[in-house]
DNA sequence: GCATACGCCGGGCAATTTGCCCGTATTCGC
DNA sequence: GCGAATACGGGCAAATTGCCCGGCGTATGC
């Protein structure tokens, strides 16, 4: 018998799960929170064997519960099932310490297989994700990134900052014609053919970055 | 008694309003889809009093599911029920013909009071939404990005979506010259400079997700 | 029924920017 | 000292942009 603690701060999306995870005779629903703070509290009280949790939740992050609750060396493996199909959402989740990833677009016997082998202590991905990273890491994905010189990083962050050729050039002290090469250099070793491409692709590697620009 | 049609691609979602709807004496659940074609057809087979839908839909989106049902000249009331808080969203739904808005976020009460109130013939608004949308009316936030035609919106969209001038030409059959003065004309009315800042700009307001659903 | 306005479409043309080449200067590891 | 990598920037043709224009079709208002 599973127990599970789910964590997700939408109530109907809860009692979903719940309805999902009743019909099977090994798992057990045994607690359920809104937020992070209450996640803590409720497994104090009741140690659970299995964690579901969303990632956006109000106040601190689905993210940090997870990380926290490796922190703490708790025993209880921990699925992330979030609406995001951005590979680096999952990567994120995996590294804070999640043994799955499920997207909601996954079909419930996806993510009935995911809560079975997470407790199993195995890793599981639901298709979409998976190939989406795969093709992340195909990809010269970051690693592009990774080919751009500190100098060209810090003219791509100006650039994406919204700053002009020209207010680049003084702010740096040099020539608008080197920020131009510079920005077609970056251009180039990214593969992107427009400005928007490439705005886009900053604000995509900068994930934290971009939650700033998306609030406000 | 209300007869309901829900509309969701999430049947972990779906699984959680049939629990939550289940509970109540008048409201019964006549039929389920998990995307826009399904729910033309179920429909068709038993209409109901009132469909509710989410916006972000496989194939084509909530929202046009709910300009299709009103063009058909359907009785029944439409509530969205969608994970955005983005009051853009809202805004669309309604002028799309949806009486009510409620997010995902809301309270169950709330969205019971929702299915009622609009089954009702009367609009319903979920608390965040009416403040969201309030506010919005207020500060000049996205009126700018309202004050933008359906042509230019598309247009934004496209570009913001990678697409060169000449695919989004090709692809809506006019001249390169039309989309580059639009892409002018837009830049101008949202008084941004670069297109970095226009894609930044887009990015904030959500434009991607915003009709991502309704179409491409 | 008419006038006005507005949105869509695209031509035109100058001015700017870009794409892409090049060479030089400086730093760094060996 | 030497090779490699990087920062810098000139040059030039080609492409794009910025900004104007007018022609249509269709709402909107009187």
């Amino acid at each position: 018998m599973i127990a599970i603690l789910l964590v997700d701060d939408h109530a109907v999306v809860r009692a979903g799960y719940r309805a999902l995870l009743a019909k099977q005779p090994d798992l057990q629903v045994i607690a359920e929170a809104a937020d992070a703070a209450e996640a803590y509290r409720k497994y104090r009280q009741q140690p659970a064997d299995l964690v579901i949790t969303d990632i956006s939740l109000p106040g601190s992050s689905g993210l940090e519960l997870v990380a926290r609750l490796r922190q703490l060396q708790v025993d209880a493996r921990i699925l992330v099932f979030s609406m995001h199909q951005n590979p680096l959402f999952a990567e994120q989740a995996l590294r804070a310490g999640a043994l799955g990833y499920v997207t909601k677009s996954s079909q419930p016997e996806e993510l009935l297989r995911a809560v079975r082998e997470v407790s199993a202590g195995r890793h599981a991905l639901s298709a979409d994700i998976a190939q989406a990273m795969a093709l992340e890491m195909l990809g010269d994905g970051s690693s592009a990134l990774r080919s751009l010189t500190v100098r060209e990083f810090e003219i791509l962050r100006l650039l994406v900052a919204g700053h002009s050729v020209e207010a680049i050039a003084a702010n740096l002290h040099i020539s608008p014609k080197t920020v131009c090469n510079c920005h077609y250099l970056i251009k180039r070793k990214l593969g992107v053919g427009s400005d928007i491409e490439l705005t886009r692709l900053a604000i995509q590697w900068q994930v934290l970055d971009l939650l700033e620009l998306a609030g406000g």
